[in-house]
DNA sequence: TGAAATGTTGGGGCG
DNA sequence: ACGCCCCAACATTTC
């Protein structure tokens, strides 16, 4: 074997969101040519709705920072380059270096289809094959369409498709080396891309929680399977404990793919010689939901901004600068609400319970237009996908495929209560209320301590629930009846 | 992957 | 002993 650098021309790796060595088609594809391979990260300095929340760019930093070393361990080298317009970037790029090749994993919002689809063809013209891979789905939303050739607007009928047809093949191992060219391009240094936070330094805490990057992935999700996998079904729905996978953020850039989780799910189960069970099947449900939003996604271009159901474009909301700040900052007076809106903005990250509640309260009892709430999530979730987090707003307002209806308001002290019943989760991230026990925590404008007091500042219930469910079941009322209205 | 209002039932207190 | 009423507890309907 040699291990002289190659003078052969290089083929490009243009990573995006597949910040990954092991099972990354596109990457396997490149070493396979036996050509030198040149693995790039474009940062995209243009100004559009996708350019990453403050806490995303936290992670994309470390994350970078873990796929660099990771590469060096096996003889590559990580390429970082900036510009408005990226596909013109790695055009430039391809270019400069007298590539053979540029290989990528495919994105599903319209708006990158379409630049990588321009970006290939002017690759083509340039004598450069561009390739294009799966990196980040279990079924790609074009296989998974009903009888009509239409894409599914329910969730189960989706999923028992998916189910119906052959499993996801088996991940392919990492390369054991990545052959870098004889000369390498010059590189940015991740350092000067300013992604992490300075005054004030929001993040500081956030490693205490996540390690980002390939390994601390595959550590997160064999942390999962031996431990919280065990009683998920119902354990999920508690953020006082640790029943979630906490492997959002890691799909979410790719740093695991959904093939290795759901084959490392089944190696788990087999191993233990156990059929899959209703927690097994609720995770690879939670994946689906994940599948599906992408197919909704590339279905509808406007996804994060325009209601799916036209009849929302009607929705009498009620934008209010003040109490979409009080929600923000976890101010609300409803303890469940600012306890999630509070661990959102110390961690990066909120148990998915009080984001279906958050969501819910901002959406129908404060009557927010649900997409300030998808740019507040956008902007603090370390997990923000462009995909789960659009469709999973519009589910919550139900303006969106196989959303809820109308009239399923949550009751933050009935949730609270439900959930949190000791409160743990609340006083961990509303520490004005730790002196209040079990019941009380969850309405403590009741209490005898916050009559006189002793609660700190916290403040008191920024609207009245009963009132404002009236309001909330008023305002979805008007639009019945719309549908058919409409031209 | 709701909550509240309304309806029904049955045990027990009490005259 | 009997019927009336109250009201949990549970079920059903409605939003």
């Amino acid at each position: 074997m040699t291990r002289s650098p190659s003078s052969k021309p290089p083929v490009i790796v243009w990573l995006r969101q597949d910040l990954r060595l092991g099972d990354q088609p596109a990457l396997a594809a490149a070493v396979e040519t036996g050509h030198p391979v040149l693995p790039v990260y474009v940062l995209d300095e243009g100004d559009h709705a996708l350019s990453p929340g403050g806490a995303s760019r936290w992670w994309l930093h470390h994350s970078l920072a873990a796929l660099a070393r990771d590469l060096e361990r096996r003889g590559g080298t990580l390429v970082l380059r900036r510009g408005r317009e990226p596909g013109r970037v790695i055009e430039a790029l391809a270019r400069e270096i007298g590539a053979v090749g540029v290989h990528w994993g495919r994105r599903y919002d319209a708006g990158e289809v379409a630049v990588d689809k321009a970006v290939k063809a002017r690759l083509a013209d340039a004598g450069i094959t561009a390739k294009s891979f799966n990196t980040s789905l279990l079924f790609e939303p074009w296989t998974t369409l009903n009888k009509s050739g239409r894409p599914y607007q329910v969730f189960t009928q989706f999923w028992r498709t998916c189910r119906s047809g052959s499993e996801p093949s088996a991940p392919l191992p990492a390369p054991a080396r990545v052959p870098a060219p004889a000369e390498l391009p010059a590189s940015d240094r991740l350092a000067d891309w300013a992604l992490l936070p300075t005054r004030p330094d929001w993040a500081k805490d956030f490693h205490q929680v996540w390690q980002p990057g390939e390994v601390g992935a595959a550590a997160q999700l064999d942390r999962f399977l031996d431990g919280a996998l065990r009683g998920y079904r119902a354990e999920r729905d508690r953020p006082d404990r640790d029943g979630t996978s906490r492997l959002s953020p890691h799909l979410r850039f790719g740093e695991i793919s959904p093939r290795q989780t759901w084959h490392a799910l089944h190696h788990h189960l087999a191993t233990a010689r156990q059929p899959p069970d209703a927690d097994a099947e609720t995770f690879l449900a939670e994946l689906a939901w994940r599948e599906f939003s992408y197919s909704l996604l590339y279905y509808n271009a406007e996804l994060a901004r325009a209601p799916l159901k036209p009849q929302f474009a009607h929705f009498p909301w009620r934008p209010d600068e003040a109490a979409l700040r009080a929600w923000q900052q976890g101010r609300t007076g409803y303890p469940i609400v600012d306890a999630g809106m509070r661990q959102l903005w110390a961690t990066g990250w909120m148990h998915n319970r009080v984001r279906m509640i958050t969501a819910s309260f901002l959406i129908k009892h404060l009557l927010q237009p649900w997409q300030a709430g998808e740019r507040w999530f956008w902007d603090t979730l370390v997990d923000a996908d462009p995909a789960n987090n659009a469709a999973s707003w519009q589910w919550v307002a139900g303006s969106g495929a196989d959303a809820v209806p109308y009239f399923r308001i949550f009751n933050p002290v009935l949730q609270g209560r439900k959930f949190d019943p000791n409160g743990a989760y609340v006083r961990r991230w509303v520490p004005e209320l730790a002196a209040l026990d079990g019941d009380a925590i969850h309405e403590p404008w009741k209490s005898d301590h916050f009559q006189s007091g002793k609660v700190g500042a916290y403040p008191p219930p920024i609207i009245e629930l009963a009132a404002a469910r009236d309001r909330a079941l008023a305002a979805f009322a008007s639009l019945n009846g719309r549908e058919a209205a409409e031209p």
